[in-house]
DNA sequence: ATATAACCGAGACGGTACGTCACGTCTTCAC
DNA sequence: GTGAAGACGTGACGTACCGTCTCGGTTATAT
């Protein structure tokens, strides 16, 4: 029976503050800017307590990320049978939450640490973006476009779909009307 | 009489040294572990002439992205007439770039500069990308594949395109045969 | 009825484990260096024990020394009748002690705790130094040497030989053939 | 011609202020109680100023002894040819000296230092103590005094004067009416 | 030709944050 | 209630860089 040592057992509390004042920090004053001694100083908690359990800023993160701390919006593509509508209305909300400027500084923090640590990147693709969900929905709709036939390439077009969101994201280009559309137009055809 | 002021000139081996020594460490150490002091030291030039020439780490990338010492790729579509072939032929260049141990690390850094500073971040899709010219040749190649009819969203397209790219480079998945292909089809359809 | 709280009572085994290993640290490395924690792990000992039962650190290095831990030395001036004799035994036995690496860096210790605290500090003459026993001696022997008339200052003498061997460690000066007949022949007279 | 690089110079002010906080400190909340944080916080520099031209706490505390900022009363001995008479008015001034508060925080300070810095302990007796005058003079008395004979061990004299002054301070024992001359009396003999 | 001014290298300066160590308090479980 | 273990908030440690500034030395005009 492994872990059954005594003495105290870590604190909750602190581990919650720690997070939350870490994306409330994020939010404020973006990726640079955030440090461990302001996390843990906004938190009320010792700097001590925080290096106790996270090896690397990074790390505040992508916990923050698992927790849903990060990404407040839910990312699971539709599933009406009609995979154009799907997609436009899962586009739409996540071009809803970029065009926050909140959302999008949060987002490019997270391609920053994506940039920087490996664990955040591999992980961005798949439990960041869900993109599986993605790729299920797509392959599910197989056959029922002209674009989707037998043997279409749909991790892709996922990528594509994910991509051209993170290069807006990162391009600073402001979303407008029908930009989902035209986006799904062009990986799925007219 | 505009610039009569006296004095000696700026010096053009100072300028390339620091632009050289910036490369070199983003290359070896990634772009956190790239500090200022660290470009001078190794470039064997005085602080204050960094700071006097360049008003953040992130210009002085951006500079050594104009002059190309970054990406030494061409990343200008060719063009063939035959659309898909130039975009596999454009897409896989691209690839064995990223394929590159530095290749990837320089990329990665390029997409960490460009979520935290914003002049990058704006300009990432076309200056760095040229985009204009795939946006070009995708015009140009309007009519000759089913999927590029008549007002087909080629800015989405493109978008898709480099997207896909730099999510590949995030996520660290490795490029294997025929991806090129498949992303071409993935948005050019079958 | 006194005393009838229910409860183990306080384990002596941790309470010389602690004390030892207090020498040991302070013998091994100085008394900066010597750490609460680092005494508790070389104890074996929960950091909660030795909080319990000592206030500070130096009040551990004050028991120690009422134990008799530090200073291995019996430090009773002899009395076999000739002062000057008697004198320049006890000083050749402490100068033996003195000049060990080990009792030097023992004895620093102990004064660097008499500059920091109080306690200790007021203590040292009496009870470290057993002065006590020297002015006794010295009360005794008057009347038996030319600079130790009737009405002598009993006090100061001692205090001259104490603190001459404090200045001695202190000053990290190294002990030579004939010191203790000298520091004798100092405050006695020829 | 050695030392001829150019670049800025050490700054005086800098070095100044940071000594004077150092005594400041010193003198208000004794040696430990002092941080180096808390010196460069009072002396309004960086931290890294004071470790660029000092290597530990009792280096700076050395070099304000060597300015004269610690012991701000003239040691050396007076010489009117009566040895007793000179040996009192020193002994006075440093027993008026360490009846002060702020003069005995400083002094015992001193001490800690002396017991845990090798440089300091050595340069204690001399340095410090200009025990260099108290031996000159001492010299310069043998034959003027009964237990000043040819031959009298002059240092240890010295040392025992010294001494006796130091353990006062350590044991906290305050100065009374007579107390320099019972000193005096002590070691010169009746 | 000579003064003036901007350049260069070097690096000291007041700061902020880093990641570590130890403090003294506390909480947990076993005895 | 005591003891081993160790997490907690706190604060100082010594280091790395920040961006500004000050040096002595070196060009290049402008007088």
């Amino acid at each position: 029976m492994p872990d059954t040592r005594s003495g105290p057992v870590r604190s909750e509390a602190a581990r919650q503050s720690i997070l939350q004042a870490t994306v409330t920090l994020l939010a404020e004053r973006g990726y640079d800017n955030l440090t461990i001694e302001g996390i843990a100083a906004r938190a009320g908690v010792g700097k001590q307590t925080v290096y106790r359990w996270w090896p690397s800023k990074s790390s505040i993160i992508a916990e923050c990320l698992v927790e849903g701390l990060l990404l407040p919006v839910h990312l699971r593509v539709p599933d009406t049978g009609d995979i154009r509508r799907d997609l436009t209305t899962w586009l739409t909300t996540l071009f809803g939450y970029l065009q926050t400027e909140q959302g999008a500084t949060i987002f490019r923090s997270l391609l920053a640490v994506a940039a920087t640590d490996e664990a955040v990147g591999s992980g961005l693709r798949d439990s960041v973006m869900h993109t599986q969900s993605l790729s299920t929905r797509l392959h599910s709709a197989i056959g029922t476009a002209p674009n989707l036939p037998e043997g279409a390439p749909v991790e892709e077009i996922a990528d594509a779909l994910v991509g051209a969101l993170v290069l807006r994201n990162l391009a600073r280009r402001p979303i407008e009307e029908g930009d989902a559309e035209r986006l799904v137009e062009a990986v799925i055809g007219p």
